[in-house]
RNA sequence: GACCCCUUCGUCUAGUGGCCUAGGACAUGUCCCUUUCACGGACAAGACACGGGUUCGACUCCCGUAGGGGUCGCCA
């Protein structure tokens, strides 16, 4: 019971949850299931400047929406708190005073400025560019008469060992750093606050953490780390360095990429499940092949193994088709609970109509067997959202698409303003098709466009009777407007 | 620059010395289904970065080279 498998996420509330980071908490939160452990979220706020209150909210509901609970943090409490490392400076102290006693640690009040000519001298002359020691030096009692002076100082760690570190990475194997790689370092700010290296380790252990799931650009943290870890005489977790993922260009995924933040592809109608499906699968793969793999299956089979540790490239149109995948799944309920907010946020009037909602439940799941994200089925839905694809104005452009929208609109302003049913859609088809003497694509793709404005989908005597008279009206109108 | 990590189809990956004529998924192309398209089905095309070893035998092990990435902050 006392070896209980612990991992944590610790983000940093400084914006929305990046996909990247949802990767890092996905497989410390599978690792923990599967173990049968406990996962929990611990929130690094000690840059005050860039850390909000607003980003903590949207990572923990971003993390909500994942369906990635936690067993202790903010909100759940527990008996390692308090979780977020603002108010855990006590602690810090605490330890920070207990490495100055041992003179692994120091106070250092060298200036910025002076640091930075010294920096650029040593990166000139070729050397590494480490702290000089300057303040190491520094008797007890020049340090409190320093202080008592109202003069700041940073505490730095003590780096007195020439050795190498190796770490037993779970994804890497074995990794050994020099201890030359670094020089003594900052681990407590002159205003109080501890640097993410010393924070971070202090709490891995306080926090009884067994597993560590990071980025790999922590890896070469792990340095500094393990050498805190070591002057404490703490046991080390097993740490597991998660590649980066990438974006089309290879290099590292960020803004310029387009959607990196999983509030993005929540507004854009992407389902979670679908979302954390891709992202198991990025940099994992399944023992048993599937690619499809319900949350309860991950857990079955994530064991912390088979983690690959070469970069990966977020491929938006792999999670697109997983997206369709769990989208057509859907059962009737499940679809009406995605769908219903939305006709709330859009104040879609028409669809409160209870008719027509038991009659389009049914209608919509063969709807949605071709969609591909929800952002198409709310364009289905959405007079506001309509607009004409790509591939929608190619289809446009056809010598015959006129004639057969300016019938197909003639056709519909005759009829009273409510729903069509499929028999009349027919029979609207069958006279545009002798009037306008087209058939085949020619006939169904421009009706097609003028309806969804994709000439992609669901059977058109299915899909036309879910819109009222007005909006296919417009749509048509919209669609002459575009030829 | 120093240190660390990485390198199989366009992309995600399987592969732990012979099972590989290198397998799967997405994307692509062709065909079937469909009075259209999509969905579904079938097929096709497509990769072990390079050079040396080790070995009877290397995608797999070792060493170089090249390329990519990361870290060198009072950011995390």
């Amino acid at each position: 019971m006392s070896n209980k498998i612990r991992t944590r996420f610790a983000p940093s509330p400084t914006g929305y949850l990046h996909v990247g980071g949802a990767r890092t908490a996905l497989f410390s939160w599978l690792f923990a299931k599967h173990h049968n452990g406990e996962f929990v979220l611990r929130i690094e706020d000690t840059d005050q400047e860039r850390s909000t209150d607003e980003a903590l909210q949207m990572q923990l509901s971003d993390l909500k929406w994942l369906n990635l609970d936690w067993n202790e943090g903010p909100e759940a409490g527990g008996e390692y708190g308090p979780y977020r490392q603002s108010e855990r400076l006590g602690i810090y102290q605490e330890c920070v005073q207990k490495l100055i006693q041992e003179k692994k640690a120091f106070h250092c009040f060298c200036k910025n400025s002076d640091l930075e000519t010294k920096m650029e001298a040593l990166k000139k002359a070729g050397l590494p560019m480490h702290y000089d020691g300057t303040c190491r030096k520094l008797s007890q009692e020049e340090v409190a008469v320093r202080l008592e002076g109202g003069e700041k100082a940073v505490i730095r760690f003590h780096v007195s060992q020439e050795k190498d570190y190796v770490l037993d990475d779970l994804v890497r194997g074995e990794v050994s750093f020099p201890s030359s790689m670094v020089g003594d370092f900052v681990i407590l700010r002159s205003d109080g606050m501890p640097v993410y290296n010393f924070a971070c380790a202090v709490d891995d252990h306080l926090m009884k953490m067994t597993h560590v799931f990071r980025a790999e650009e922590h890896l070469s943290n792990s340095l500094r780390q393990l050498m805190i870890y070591e002057a404490f005489g703490w046991e080390v977790p097993r740490f597991g360095h998660l590649s980066l993922i990438m974006g089309e260009d290879g290099q590292k995924l960020s803004k310029r990429h387009g959607a990196t933040s999983c509030n993005e592809y929540k507004e854009r109608g992407y389902l979670p499940e679908a979302l954390t499906n891709y992202l198991t699968l990025l940099g994992w793969s399944s023992p048993s092949g599937s690619e499809i793999l319900e949350r309860e299956l991950s857990v079955k089979e994530f064991d912390g193994t088979r983690i690959n540790s070469s970069p990966a490239i977020f491929d938006e149109v792999k999670l697109t088709w997983m997206n369709s995948v769990y989208l057509r799944n859907l059962s009737d309920q499940e679809l009406w609970k995605r769908v219903e907010p939305f006709i709330a946020k859009e104040k879609i009037e028409i669809y409160d109509d209870l008719a027509w909602r038991e009659k389009s439940v049914g209608v919509l799941k063969t709807a949605m067997e071709t969609l591909h994200d929800a952002v198409d089925l709310y364009r289905l839905l959405s007079d506001n959202l309509f607009k004409v694809s790509e591939k929608g104005k190619e289809t446009l452009e056809w010598d015959s698409s006129q004639g057969v929208v300016e019938k197909w609109m003639d056709l519909i302003s005759k009829m009273p303003n409510t729903f069509m049913t499929s028999e009349e859609f027919e029979g609207f088809q069958e006279e545009i098709k002798n009037s306008c003497g087209v058939k085949g694509k020619f006939l169904f793709m421009p009706i097609r466009v003028a309806v969804i404005g994709h000439p992609q989908g669901a059977e058109m005597k299915q899909l036309a009777p879910l819109l009222k008279k007005s909006s296919l009206l417009d749509r048509a109108e919209y669609c002459l407007g575009e030829m």
